[in-house]
DNA sequence: CACAATTTGATAACCGCTTGACAAGCGGAA
DNA sequence: TTCCGCTTGTCAAGCGGTTATCAAATTGTG
């Protein structure tokens, strides 16, 4: 492997000049510029950008913690980040966190000693102290986080639209599906604004909660027993998430249950898997979130001053889960 | 930020001690360890990886090339390697080449001026030259490269498994879709696979062939008209590659046309979005995979040597769509 | 207590590149 | 010719570690 020292040898220059013309090349004339590259191909040389670092403090390499990228919206959107930071001249050091807080801040102090010129979160939330106080640039995904700007989609918005829909459609017994109440305001403000819709068209505010457990297992039966429960036989469901919507059209279709016939659903994300299945959704704009967040981030590492939290729309995507013709 | 010789001070010992508590720490007496330790914790220390990488010629990276983490295989594939990474105590730089060969070669150029120990290449195999004469250890995943070691499944078991599971279905007019042949082995496999099994069953081979563009727009014509052709009436589909199964069911829907009633459909990748959809799947391990060739690779970074090629086994998931119940 | 084994110190070179200070060479303009 | 401005050379220190060498200090052992 040859080095900046070979290069200069082989072009008769000093390093000096090797280097001037590799960080400013207007600093070097026509003709030697020539020369080095010429010397630079016949080596096939490559600055080594470990060294380049260590003296420039600079790596171009961004960190991303994510839960993991085999979730349709988590690996679009690391292929948004991913595509953005390309774009940008700075590489991407990959990190799953599957959603464990301890995880997360081991490859946090993983990517410090990496010297990541910054890092973009996707949190888990589990131990929020981990992120803060932390000297590096730092933006948060549809995840708010005090002192860390964060993009996210208009969740509230998406509620809105949610509920608007739901109703729309002819439901008279909405209801809301959610996760039990953890630190995701994302979550929080989906429901803010279902529940905002719902009060403003003069409709009841319903939740069922499940666990965690109960939405990896697919354990449903609390929606089903809803539906039959004569004091509000449920006939229109928001659950926050593509795939759990997935799940739930399953577990109904078993149970001889159909949308829109029986009930209407819709899901929150906009993955493609809603497109298979005809079902609603609310779409939140993951490549503009990505490429947002890595603006942000590359703006902020060039210490300019970003908005603390930014919002981008979310958008209603309708299908026959949610058609009036029940 | 602190540095070793910060370290050395507060504890007080020499940075070779420090460095040789860091490197081999069984060189260095409890007592002092606890000191240098405690030393550390103090100035929150941690040794820059940057300088480290630089004089060991080690960086405990690797390089990734996939397509786009956004498509449901490739994003399962990204999460396996960057798993098994983390096991090892590698680090995943990530690079989405967009099948476009081009990028692929700039980004071999960027993961080996930034020194990663090894690669891992999910290629498009347009240049399959540039891949070659590189002194870096790589390993190939689902693609085969002359004198790189690879890893894949057993696409040709894959393909008996899918013709079999369609004639057992009832099938007498079965056809396998394809893209343009092209340099994909691992694509020739599964027709090899399927012809061999077809043959061997007494059932006629045929194939019908799209272009990339017909797949991407979903332009299935070519197989909805095969259906009504009255010499060979098609009524079995191996079409390999989950969306585009999921592409076709919902195509075929449209024209009224229903699996298993009107034609058995099975896929290839065995993706959760086939559960979702009812389809039959010839299942590809790929948590396996993706282990795989981070253990193969990371054995060739120690000088280990590997097999050149390894085959995991396919499988067949079967559901609804190529049920016998016609 | 002498001797060996273990642990630590001190120093310096090196990994490959950047950068600043300063001088020297060169050509063109006045 | 002289002076100026551009380009390049020279030199050296520094980024933050690793590692080899050798010597010195500490510890353990019989």
């Amino acid at each position: 492997m040859s080095t900046i020292r070979d290069v200069a040898n082989r072009a008769n220059v000093c390093v000096a000049t090797v280097s001037r013309m590799l960080n400013k090349p207007e600093m070097v004339s026509q003709s030697t510029r020539k020369r080095i590259l010429a010397a630079m191909e016949e080596l096939n040389y490559h600055p080594n950008e470990m060294a380049r670092s260590l003296s420039t403090k600079r790596t171009h390499i961004i960190g991303v913690i994510i839960p993991n990228t085999s979730l349709p919206l988590f690996g679009a959107l690391a292929d948004a980040i991913e595509s953005s930071c390309a774009d940008n001249g700075y590489k991407l050091l990959l990190c799953g966190s599957r959603g464990n807080a301890d995880k997360e801040s081991s490859m946090m102090a993983m990517l410090l000693a990496n010297k990541v010129d910054g890092i973009i979160l996707c949190a888990s939330l589990r131990n929020p102290d981990a992120y803060m106080n932390i000297d590096l640039p730092i933006v948060s995904v549809d995840r708010i986080i005090p002192n860390i700007p964060s993009v996210s989609c208009d969740n509230f918005k998406g509620g809105v639209l949610a509920a608007r829909e739901l109703i729309d459609s002819g439901c008279r017994y909405p209801v809301i599906v959610n996760n039990v109440p953890g630190t995701q305001t994302t979550a929080i403000m989906r429901s803010k604004g279902y529940k905002y819709e719902c009060e403003r068209l003069g409709y009841e505010y319903r939740e069922i909660i499940l666990t965690n457990e109960q939405f990896f297992d697919c354990e449903f039966d609390a929606i089903t027993d809803a539906m039959k429960n004569p004091d509000y036989p449920v006939d229109g469901i928001f659950i926050t998430g593509d795939t759990h919507a997935a799940n739930l059209k399953r577990f109904c279709a078993r149970r001889g249950l159909e949308t829109p016939r029986d009930y209407k659903l819709i899901g929150f994300d906009g993955t493609d898997l809603m497109d298979y299945l005809d079902l609603s959704t609310i779409s939140v704009p993951i490549v503009e979130l990505g490429a947002l967040a890595v603006e942000l981030l590359i703006k902020r590492i060039e210490k300019q001053s970003v908005p603390e939290r930014s919002l981008l729309p979310a958008s209603l995507i309708r299908r026959s889960s949610t058609s009036k013709d029940a």
